[in-house]
RNA sequence: CGGGGCGUGGCGAAGCUUGGUAUCGCGCUUGGUUCGGGACCAAGAGGCCGCGGGUUCGAAUCCCGCCGCUCCGACCA
């Protein structure tokens, strides 16, 4: 037993040792990732494409359901194109890929390949745009996109990765604005209500908003370690998009206006997130509802009459029940099954064998908590619903408790540096909004804005900072 | 882009100091015994030792150059 034991956690670093490489391992051995032979360019395995698919298709149902549309648009971006809106040329030429050639002749006009498509949209939009009929324009693509980052890890930076990216062009301010804020409440609610991950809402500071945007809206999630995750943000790009790329529409009025636009982005950095926010030293921890496999079932003493026969008729009974469920009976030990789905955070294990049989029960063990529960088999759909909510809402709570726990009022620079080293985690402060005690944050605590909170605290009348007059409450976090 | 670490069957490593037939564990294949927390026995398969050059009778090992991965910084919607 004890050599068993010192197998397993061989497998995985803990992640009080080495919380980077934990991440890692488990982005490995549970078989989500794979590297290649590019850096930063990763494969998404089946198990964690799953994962992904599941994400898509809870999202996509959201947004057909508040009014969106899917396109496809080109990979290609003509270098022309790319550099009609200042300052978002500026934020992405840096780490723009190009491409030079076409076969063997050098192309008159290099093309990016796109970093991410406003200046598709809107030069397409130009084209098509004319009337106030034609607005809204709710668009969205699923995609991949290409940023050539320094450095790179699975799930957190990737040079590719997939994502989806939202794109919306309206006749007002107010009506673009609301579109803004209606996706924001889309992320949080796929945040919370599929992936068991609290957020703090808020918007970003000069500094840190999307190049070109006139306000971002972000959503903070804490991991683990207490660094910060941005997960999903969207954008309120005012008229400036527009007005750069000559999109105008004749209003009821008779008078040329121009319109206002949106984008908002959700991508499957999230992955990261839902491992370092649930993940424990045994691997994975999955919440239910994107589980690829939410139930597992491992027949015990196979070979013996009937076993077999009674563990389907349980998964047929699941799977009508509408639940993602699979059974091994691979001739791998039980114990070899156990530890392997508890690596890949299956959310729920059900063990049937002879003993079972007799009584007319199954075994079933939560992999959040460990606990193991002995339940009839008559009415398993229910029980199986049952508990695959609860653990759900354990993660959250836990998630929660972490967040809760481990964010701090600070009232000084000094205060504030002392409570990144001994504590970590957020910190939240008044601010006066300058960019110097920003970037003064940043020097002296090695803190990022995380964003201003919907939730305005009065924390007091003064920048923490500065000593000025303040204008917000703002979080402070060591970001990924 | 700066600093550290590492490149040897699929994975993890030993061998390198002191040059001389490619080793070990896990995994994989086949057969058998097992089966309620990572089983056991037996027989097998699998290698441009990261790449290129040099020294040498002979290089995984020594020398020069390059490439890649990874961690920590800086940078990053």
């Amino acid at each position: 037993m004890a050599q068993d034991s010192k197998k397993q956690v061989e497998q995985i670093t803990d992640m009080e040792a080495d919380f980077t490489q934990w991440y890692t391992d488990v982005c490995i051995k549970a078989e989500l990732i794979d590297y290649t032979s590019m850096k930063g360019i990763f494969v998404l395995r089946p198990y964690g494409y799953a994962i992904w698919e599941n994400i898509q298709a809870y999202m996509d149902k959201k947004f057909k359901e508040t009014g969106h549309v899917n396109v496809a648009m080109p990979m290609l971006i003509p270098e022309s194109l790319l550099q009609k809106e200042k300052d978002h040329v500026e934020g992405f030429a840096p780490e723009c890929a190009w491409v030079t050639h076409g076969g063997s002749e050098e192309l008159e006009e290099r093309l990016c390949i796109r970093p991410t498509s406003e200046t598709l949209f809107c030069d397409h939009w130009s084209h098509i745009v004319q009337s106030h009929r034609d607005l809204p324009l709710l668009y969205n693509q699923w995609c991949s996109v290409l940023r050539w980052e320094k450095t790179s890890r699975p799930f957190l930076r990737h040079r590719e990765f997939l994502w989806q990216e939202g794109h919306t062009l309206h006749a007002t301010a107010e009506e673009a604005i609301e579109e803004t804020e209606r996706m924001w409440n889309v992320y949080a609610d796929v945040c919370e209500n599929l992936l068991a991950m609290p957020v703090v809402k808020g918007y970003k500071t000069d500094k840190e908003k999307f190049a070109g945007a006139e306000r971002t809206y972000t959503l903070e999630c804490m991991m683990h370690d207490k660094k910060a995750l941005q997960n999903g943000t969207s954008h309120y790009f005012g008229d400036g998009f527009a007005k750069a790329f000559g999109i105008a529409f004749t209003d009821k009025d008779n008078q040329q206006k121009t319109p206002f636009e949106t984008s908002w982005g959700y991508s499957t950095r999230t992955i990261a997130g839902i491992i370092m926010t649930h993940g424990d030293n045994r691997g994975l921890v999955l919440p239910p509802r994107v589980a690829p496999t939410q139930v597992i079932i491992i027949p015990v003493a196979q070979h013996k009459e009937g076993v077999l026969e009674a563990n389907q008729k349980v998964m047929d009974t699941l799977k009508a029940a509408g639940f993602r469920v699979k059974m091994d009976d691979s001739d791998k030990a039980p114990g070899w099954k156990f530890a392997e789905y508890e690596m890949k955070g299956v959310p729920l294990r059900l063990e049937l064998g002879p003993k079972d049989m007799e009584k007319n029960q199954c075994v079933l063990v939560r992999r959040d908590s460990g606990e193991k529960l002995f339940v009839s088999l008559d009415g398993i759909g229910e029980t199986v619903a049952k508990l695959l909510d609860d653990i759900h809402d354990s993660l959250y709570a836990k998630a929660l408790k972490n967040l809760q726990d481990n964010t701090f009022p600070a009232y000084s620079l000094e205060e504030a540096k002392k409570l990144q080293e001994e504590k970590g985690g957020f910190i939240k402060t008044m601010w006066c909004g300058d960019l110097e005690c920003e970037l003064k944050m940043k020097e002296e605590a090695g803190m990022s804005s995380r964003c201003i909170p919907l939730e305005q605290e009065h924390l007091g009348d003064v920048c923490a900072i500065c000593g000025k007059s303040a204008k917000h409450m703002v979080y402070w976090g060591v970001a990924y």
